[in-house]
DNA sequence: AATATAATGCAACTAAGATGCAATAACAAA
DNA sequence: TTTGTTATTGCATCTTAGTTGCATTATATT
């Protein structure tokens, strides 16, 4: 599983996340390469990538699916929260912590946090 | 705005949500008054309901959108997680304090805490 | 260069959700 | 209780994200 092949487009795919310091959402990443790649592309190579832990993906505030780099477990925690901005509609990952509360009688596996906001661009 | 008219689909809804001790998804709802109701009635209502402040909603892990109860403020925190189980599917409101993570040059709005595990029912 | 098969393009499909409009039902006023 | 106003509903249609099957093409391996 994952990729095998390092074609033209994969390695379009991967500079793009290389080159971005922030998440992508596959709708803008789908509109991006309208023309140069077929969307079901874009769709596989960003889940071979996520399979190759290359990338991880998130639901954003609105259902939608983002995918941003993979980095190193050093700097980002395996469940760290994502932010997104109100104003401009960016979205990035934040490496800070996050106390996951215990609940009683549950068994909690991961949690998804998203917080809504503006970034510091996007201040009044 | 809102709710003016108390319906019987209206009436119907309420009472769903009453008798219904969890979050219901606007999926199963529609499948659930299939026949007597129509799709976009429901959707409607639950909007309706929503801007009345009798219910609340939020995307679960899936993108799904979800509502239930607006418990009053003296149980369940105005911004609370929300559980969700792998294993029955079932969603509910947590009414525990999370500490929402600052972040340095970001204000943030709100946040949206999804706990993904196993309920207390469905422990193996 | 020949081969095996992973990856792509394309068309068609699924499913959640939104929208415009005409018909209907609440409900307040008469 | 009847009537008039208008909120609500049903229905058809649309939009958009995401998926699937299959034939074609490109990559990596020998
Ligand atoms: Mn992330
Ligand atoms: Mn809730
Ligand atoms: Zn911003
Ligand atoms: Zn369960």
């Amino acid at each position: 599983m994952g990729i095998v092949r390092k074609t033209k487009s994969v390695k379009k795919v991967i500079d793009t996340f290389e080159n971005a310091n922030q998440a992508l959402s596959v709708v803008e990443l789908v509109k991006k390469y309208d023309g140069e790649m077929n969307k079901t592309t874009v769709y596989r190579i960003l889940e071979r990538l996520e399979e190759e832990g290359v990338l991880h993906s998130f639901t954003g505030k609105d259902g939608l699916k983002w995918f941003a780099k993979q980095e190193d477990a050093s700097k980002v925690q395996s469940t760290h929260p994502h932010f997104q901005c109100q104003e401009c509609g960016k979205s990035e990952c934040l490496s800070v912590d996050v106390e996951i509360p215990s609940v009683p009688n549950y068994s909690i596996q991961k949690a998804n946090l998203i917080l809504v906001g503006a970034c510091s661009d996007c201040q009044s």
